[in-house]
DNA sequence: CTTATCCCCTGCCGGC
DNA sequence: TGCCGGCAGGGGATAA
């Protein structure tokens, strides 16, 4: 479910977590999450070691050990990583687990079992093919209004499809899009190509704007993803067919993009 | 190359 | 209560 905003956060927790903490032990039998590699290899190359960073690259984790490894991770649509007492039960969906020395445990916690995860040696994450193909990261390198318009010139696909295309700008998932174009008064479905130059500067100046917003907003929540009890949408279309739009009253609609739920005001976004 | 569609996997929710 | 379709904040593979 994670877009960037929740990864950011993630990042900063992980961060809190392992930076300067020592793991003593990688725990997995999960061969869906492994792909091949070897539960042994991955302990092998962390355990025994302190976190020394951990980054962000669009929606991706990576968390630098001493020894020069890299466990990289993705979260796709139900990942999280908790914090737990070592010896608690394991919560469903539970994937891998990083047992520190302080005698916590980090969980990768995935129930539908969709996230992805890699060690690497820390130079080789650079050249993993998923990484190597990101456009420009959304928060740390926005794209201006003259970068945006050379990737939506002559495109005959949706403004919101490419905005969520990870090769083109990196970071926007289906809610970032959608609540963006809702700020910036476009309608999804409009062709990316027929932006006007003043729509590009708006969607250009919105896209930072907007990631700061969330951030900062969901920072203020658990950890918890709409649909999950306790769950706040702090979102102003997401998840709200029917309600009245918050800018002009008119009833929220729901629609299929690029195959995904795509919520839209047909007044403001006409 | 571009774009759309299907698929991966599991759980929840609303309707009948 | 039980079953079933729809839906889910991801991206990769494949096809036209």
């Amino acid at each position: 479910m994670p877009e960037l905003p929740e990864v950011e956060l993630a990042a900063r927790r992980l961060r809190e977590w392992l930076v300067g903490c020592r793991v003593t032990h990688v725990e997995t039998d999960d061969a869906l999450l492994l792909r091949g590699a070897s539960a042994a290899d991955w302990h092998a190359a962390l355990a025994g070691r302190c976190g020394r960073a951990v980054r962000r690259r669009a929606k991706y984790l990576l968390a630098d050990f001493e020894g020069g490894h890299t466990l990289v991770a993705h979260l796709r649509m139900t990942g999280r990583f908790l914090r737990e007492s070592g010896d608690a039960a394991p919560p469903p969906g539970a994937r891998l687990f990083l047992r520190l020395e302080d005698g916590s445990r980090l969980t990768f916690q995935d129930r539908r079992r969709l996230g992805q995860a890699w060690v690497l040696p820390t130079p080789a994450v650079e050249s993993l093919p998923q990484l190597a193909s990101l456009g420009p990261d959304t928060l740390e390198e926005p794209p201006s209004a003259p970068a945006l318009m050379a990737l939506t010139c002559g495109r005959r696909q949706s403004i919101k499809a490419l905005l969520m295309d990870q090769r083109r700008l990196s970071g926007l998932g289906n809610i970032c899009a959608g609540e963006i174009l809702f700020r910036a008064r476009i309608a999804p479905e409009m062709p990316a190509g027929q932006l006007s130059e003043a729509e590009i500067a708006r969607l250009a100046e919105l896209i930072p704007e907007y990631l700061r917003w969330a951030i900062e907003a969901q920072s203020r929540h658990d950890p918890v993803y709409l649909g999950e009890r306790g769950a706040v949408n702090v979102f102003s279309l997401y998840g709200r067919r029917g309600e009245p739009c918050p800018a002009c009253g008119e009833a929220i609609r729901r629609t299929v993009i690029a195959g995904r739920g795509t919520y839209y005001c047909p007044r403001c976004q006409g």
